[in-house]
DNA sequence: CCAATAAGTGTTTTT
DNA sequence: CACTTATTGG
């Protein structure tokens, strides 16, 4: 009847035992690039297919928009046909609980959801009223701590209680902050954990009603989870005990937000008879590459400790790259990728360059556009993020919500109203404030008759909008937020051509959105793009070198990783403080980003770093002394210069003195490759072969399975068959 | 009271 | 470099 899944042929044992266990709670400590997808994927197969669990019945949890909507697909592949499981972040497994079940155990309907950046707007504002100086206060401390309490399911009043701050104005913030949200009703991503949790302990009714949907629980990245979505999880799987969480603390990279890796350690305690399996079997490094990772972090204290092996050969020799400045970092990258690309037949987007912070990508933009090296940035200055973006998105938002202050505010002088903060103030004071929308303000006295009347022009605008809200297209209902607020215009007359193209993108976005799901209000669209601040998911589809911190790289991996600015200071990053337990965490970054490496791994540095508009010479990361100095090959700018080839001294750098050439076109540089008569080669597409004949850059090979075939050299995606040579 | 401009500052990682 | 705050002209 259903598709009969190869399991014993698809898995290893430890991972078919994974899959196929299910008397008692289950932990999985999966190693990096053990398959730690492919188990969770099968087991949701296995329980579906062999176990009889209805799909509906099912919850998957992970944390990346990313990580759920590439195990879907997997799900699907397996199963060969979309089902009704839910495979979902955990915050948006929260949204959708309180969007479907909220309003039964008293939630308000038609919520949004804010983003940090609202949330210290909001803080700040509040710290301002207080009269206190936000030189001594900041507003991100107090954003922090307010995430930190909702993590740990305390309300400002708890929080007093179990004295969680030293700061006593931290409790008076807390709770206006907790106030404006709810008069707004507004709900930042910590709210939607904590609420979800807070229906489940109060009301049994609920609690019953979760329980009996969702009869088996998997959780990919436990070591993530921070204390409510360790409750959550444990509400809703206890006491049956049918729950399977997968994870690796020495991949725990999120305690800056209130992720605790004890909660791998608590499992055990927590849920009685806990099965545990580990993986231990990377299929995804060369040898040099796990040996170096491991013995980097081996130097971590309170490890459950695993002994990762691979099968996939020995490998080169990690390369360190010691730059004088971040610019020749960048150009030595750039370079190295076009020698991989001509030689050894790598495509772009089989390589990726990791870094620490986000403004380190823009020295490798530079250079590489420069170079015509096509590369893909995700994460970063997200589009979603963008100014004009989110000035439009809170045009949607205040229509839906016209007790949403905070996108009033952001909206109301754009473009200019002649309506001022001070205005502003007094209009949510005497609206939103005393349980009205903001365009109910025709009893305020305190507001003079001339700015009534601008008022009246802009509220009669959003009423406008919000009637025809429910009833008009997506698409359409953007077209006229773009028209009718002026907006477009605006920018128009101060020629601002790039934001512009974003809102027709944006445009496209809405328009996709509809196509996928016709009948769904643009609200739907909201939702979407608050829970997931990705930008579009053809990220990986062109052939680009992937530009991404190497907090985003987890869960990814790539053929060739470079890792740059392997500096002190930088990574690990000085903020992240001198204590053990910051440093450890920024070594298990380290560790997660060298073991997304599969056969080539760069570390690179420089002396003297630009960074914030000044220059600053920096000593090379701990990190990198950590590692065993064999496995790693020194490479050093002076080494280069003396090199015949044109390596990264003359024809890179030519070609960032020429502005880099349209034309571009290889040398005759490149064409002395590393393949020639008789190497062993794989091809990307066809797979292993022998050159048979080569000539003029032109190459005859035979294929093991018998075919021969005539390829331009420069343009094949061929390499050197690696070699484990002794 | 609003809006445009000039000076000043402090710098991570993300759902 | 980007973003916040202070100042000034309207």
């Amino acid at each position: 009847m259903h598709y009969s899944i190869p399991y014993e042929k698809d898995l290893n044992q430890s991972q078919l035992n994974a899959v196929q266990y299910h008397h008692s709670p289950l932990l999985v400590l999966a190693g990096a690039g053990s398959g730690k997808t492919r188990v969770i994927t099968y087991k949701i197969a296995y329980l579906i297919n062999e176990c009889g669990f209805d799909p509906e019945s099912i919850l998957a949890v992970t944390f990346t928009n990313k990580a759920s909507n590439e195990m879907k697909i997997r799900v699907m592949s397996l199963l060969g046909e979309e089902v009704d499981v839910w495979i979902k972040t955990f915050h948006s497994t929260a949204a959708k609980l309180l969007r479907v079940y909220g309003s039964y155990f008293g939630i308000k309907q038609g919520f949004s959801i804010i983003d940090q950046h609202d949330q210290h707007t909001v803080v700040r504002d509040i710290i301002k009223k207080m009269n206190i100086d936000t030189e001594s206060h900041k507003p991100e401390k107090y954003v922090y701590l307010i995430e930190r309490a909702k993590d740990n399911l305390l309300d400002p009043e708890e929080a007093r209680a179990a004295e969680f701050s030293t700061d006593p104005l931290f409790y008076d913030i807390f709770h206006k902050y907790a106030s404006i949200l709810k008069g707004d009703n507004l709900f930042d991503f910590g709210d939607l954990i904590y609420n979800v949790v807070r229906i489940l302990r109060e009301n049994k009714e609920a609690l019953t009603l979760l329980k009996r949907r969702f009869r088996y629980i998997l959780v990919d990245e436990f070591q993530d989870t921070n204390h409510s979505q360790y409750i959550l999880v444990k509400l809703l799987a206890l006491p049956e005990g049918e729950v399977c969480v997968v994870g690796d603390d020495d991949q725990s990279i999120y305690g800056f937000r209130g992720a605790k890796v004890e909660n791998i350690l608590n499992f055990q305690a927590d849920y009685k008879g806990t099965k545990v399996i580990k993986l231990e079997e990377n299929y995804r490094s060369f040898q040099t590459i796990l040996s170096a990772s491991s013995s980097l972090i081996n130097r971590n204290t309170g490890r459950l400790g695993k002994t990762l092996y691979t099968r996939k050969g020995k490998g080169e020799k990690l390369c360190f790259f010691h730059a004088s400045t971040d610019r020749n970092e960048a150009i030595f990258i750039a370079s190295e990728i076009q020698e991989l690309i001509f030689r050894n037949g790598y495509s772009f987007s089989d390589m990726a360059i990791f870094y620490r912070m986000n403004a380190q990508s823009r020295s490798f933009e530079s250079i590489l556009s420069q170079l015509r090296i096509p590369y893909i940035i995700v994460g970063g200055l997200r589009f979603y993020e963008r100014e004009e973006i989110k000035d439009i998105l809170s045009y949607i938002r205040l229509v839906i919500n016209p007790m949403d202050e905070i996108s009033l505010r952001r909206v109301m002088a754009k473009p200019p109203r002649g309506i001022g903060t001070k205005t502003v103030d007094t209009l949510i004071q005497c609206t939103i404030r005393g349980g009205v929308p903001f365009y109910d303000f025709k009893n305020c006295s305190e507001i003079s008759s001339s700015r009534s009347k601008k008022l009246s022009n802009f509220t009669a605008l959003i009423m406008e909008l919000s009637e025809e809200m429910n009833k008009t297209y997506p698409p359409d209902i953007l077209r006229k937020i773009y028209d009718e607020t002026g907006y477009v215009e605006w920018l128009k007359e101060q020629n601002k051509e790039e934001k512009l193209a974003n809102l027709d993108e944006l445009y496209n976005a809405v328009e996709e959105f509809s196509r996928r799901n016709p009948s769904s209000p643009i609200s739907e669209f909201l939702e979407e793009v608050s829970l997931n601040q990705a930008a579009g998911d053809e990220e990986f589809q062109n052939n680009r070198v992937c530009l991404i911190t190497l907090h985003n790289a987890k869960g990814l991996e790539f053929p060739v990783v470079f890792i740059a600015g392997m500096e002190e200071g930088i990574f690990p990053h000085f903020l992240s403080g001198g204590h053990k337990d910051d440093i450890e965490e920024e070594r298990r970054l380290c560790y997660v980003g060298m073991t997304r490496a599969m056969e080539k791994l760069y570390l690179t540095a420089a002396k003297l770093r630009r960074l914030y508009g000044r220059n600053i010479e920096r000593s090379i990361s701990t990190f990198i002394h950590e590692l065993p100095e064999d496995l790693l090959l020194y490479k050093e700018e002076k080494h280069l210069e003396n090199k015949s080839v044109s390596y990264y001294s003359s024809e890179a750098r030519n070609q960032i003195k020429r502005g880099g050439d349209k034309s571009y076109r290889r040398t005759d540089s490149f064409v002395e490759s590393d393949i020639e008569k008789g190497t062993r080669i794989i091809h990307k597409q066809f797979g292993k072969g022998k050159v048979l004949e080569l000539e003029k850059g032109i190459a005859v090979i035979k294929f093991d399975d018998g075919k021969i075939m005539k390829f331009m050299l420069q343009y094949t995606p061929i390499r050197r068959e690696e070699t484990d040579e002794d």
